[in-house]
RNA sequence: GGGAGCCUAGCUCAAUCGGUAGAGCACCGGCCUUUUAAGCCGUAGGUUCUGGGUUCGAGUCCCAGGGCUCUCACCA
């Protein structure tokens, strides 16, 4: 098949077209051309058939071919392009230069052409465009999908997203949401103050997050570098350095399991504000998610469907605490550390290794939280778990009050947490002891990835301003705001396993 | 890493109990100047993911491997 599709490629040549065309000025987009229909000059036209008073406009397109009918005389083609799915085209052998109706002849489903001509309506009312010329752009060598159903394959379309891409033309869209999301947010942001900062991504050492980093090797200094798993170490020694509102749009690295809602490298935005403090930022992020949901719906209130149900945008977050609705949903509270170890094992829940008295009580009650509280969340109110234990929070700074709870609050919407939020901590002498209480009891694995940042301490002895902050995982909200339940679906590359291994 | 399911023509999908591998679209040849998933006539297209096994006979059953999907686990 491919070998006919050359031939025919190689026929145009010897017609003297060039297949795989060149620079084209005044090209109109499919929707633009289709909105330039003007019914008076087609209609006048048509009474009088007066080629010297033809006021119809006259422009030139170009598509991917996505349907062809060959009626002999006068060949069908439907291109397609990112702006509209389907366009006609009219290539008479009467109205169309020789070539051009030489060339229709020859086109492929798949092959992208030019085409020039007259705005016309057909009997059956359909704009079209009665080209006048047509010229190649390129020719697709490689037989197309099934013209109708598109690529259904899900793997063929992750692998070689540029068919998928023009096959099926909500992948396109899904895109084009993403970007006009994050273009909103970095409008949002700086029309704040916010200044948008780009930090390492090959660290020393990888900082920020507990997630296995990446590991590559630099030969010029013949040392090992660490894809970043958070920016949050560098962005802080920003606000030593004076910055007050920093953020950052870039791509995470973390060496883990993927699912639905894990690719190895994904978005975050990662955002700092000094003198603020979670509340701050929380409340920052809500109007940001706000305002990204209202520009994607079409509607100015902020519903949007999401799997099973719909997400209200507009009305106020949902606010709890860790410990009620630890509490609401386990039955006692989580500082009752017998019931907590007789829950896990009644539950016949995996324990995990002894760390430390204290921290092993917090890790089970995280486990018990998150297997029976956070589950539980209605997917369709985003709601805001607020106050999470100290614990668990090595950055973050603990409540006044209650030096066992973190000024920490974490975003859940459609069941996925879309990002933490932090009153910074900015206490040297308390960040270092948190790190040395992380590193202990570790693993050798872990070890070699769980490092004492040194310079990072030093910066804080040079004086953070106290802050808020907060990382948001730019790929589940345009999960959330396209409504696609994999994160897959909202990366144009997403990662796959290389074939033939 | 565990479990379950899927993999058939370029694409979308069939194939009863283990009994001749099919259709539509695409492609190729022919006809056609208002079609629109164009239509009509004709042709061609297969390592049934790979490798073994059972059987007179395997797309179908068994074993191993690969890829994908779902799910569980891991992941402060």
């Amino acid at each position: 098949m491919e070998a006919q599709r050359r031939a025919k490629r190689d026929e145009a040549r010897v017609i003297g077209l060039s297949p795989y065309g060149g620079r084209t000025d005044d090209l109109l987009s499919l929707a633009g051309a289709h909105a330039k229909y003007d019914e008076a000059a087609d209609n006048a036209f048509k009474e009088h058939k007066d080629p010297s008073c033809d006021e119809r406009p006259r422009l030139r397109i170009a598509g991917r071919v996505v349907l062809h009918r060959d009626n002999g005389k006068l060949i069908w083609l439907n291109l397609r392009d990112a702006s509209r799915e389907s366009f006609q085209i009219a290539v008479s052998k009467k109205d169309c230069d020789e070539q051009g109706f030489a060339l229709a002849k020859l086109t492929d489903l798949g092959d992208i052409v030019i085409a020039e001509g007259p705005l016309m309506m057909t009997r059956t009312g359909e704009v079209t465009c009665w080209a006048i010329s047509l010229q190649p752009a390129a020719k697709c060598l490689l037989p197309p999908p099934e013209k109708h159903s598109g690529l259904q394959d899900i793997e063929l379309r992750y692998r070689q997203r540029y068919i998928d891409m023009w096959s099926n033309p909500h992948t396109t869209k899904v895109l084009e949401l993403r970007s006009r999301v994050i273009s909103s947010i970095r409008t949002f942001l700086t029309e704040r103050g916010f200044l948008e900062v780009e930090t390492p991504m090959l660290q020393t050492q990888a900082g920020g997050a507990a997630a296995r980093p990446f590991i590559t090797h630099m030969n010029a200094l013949d040392i090992e570098l660490y894809m970043r798993v958070a920016p949050e170490l560098y962005l802080k020694r920003l606000l030593v350095g004076g910055l007050p509102r920093v953020f950052e749009i870039n791509r995470n690295f973390r060496n883990e399991g993927l699912d639905k809602q894990h690719n190895p490298e994904f978005t975050m935005l990662e955002l700092y504000q000094a003198f603020g403090n979670y509340e701050t930022v929380m409340a920052l992020t809500e109007d940001l998610v706000r305002h990204a949901a209202r520009d994607v719906s079409a509607k100015k209130a902020a519903t949007l469907p999401f799997r099973d149900g719909t997400i209200d945008y507009e009305r106020p977050f949902d606010r709890v605490t860790y410990a009620e609705l630890f509490e609401k949903h386990l039955g006692f509270a989580m500082t009752e550390r017998d019931k907590v170890r007789s829950e896990i094992e009644l539950r016949n829940l995996k324990m995990r290794t002894e760390v430390g008295v204290e921290l092993d009580h917090w890790f089970l009650v995280n486990t018990l939280f998150e297997e029976f509280a956070e589950s539980k969340l209605d997917p369709c109110r985003p709601t805001w778990i607020i106050d999470y234990p100290a614990a668990l929070s090595p950055l973050t700074r603990p409540r006044h009050d209650d030096a066992s709870l973190a000024e920490r609050a974490d975003l859940f919407i459609g069941g996925m947490e879309i990002g933490p939020h932090y009153t910074e901590l900015n206490d040297p002498d308390v960040q270092a002891a948190k790190f040395r209480e992380q590193l202990a009891g570790v693993d050798d694995e872990e070890t070699t990835f769980r490092t004492f940042d040194e310079d990072f301490i030093n910066a804080l002895k040079v004086g953070m301003p106290p802050a808020g902050g907060m990382g948001l995982g730019i790929d589940r909200l345009i999960m959330l705001l396209a409504n696609q339940s994999s994160i897959r679906d909202v990366i144009a590359f997403p990662m796959m396993k290389p074939l033939g291994s």
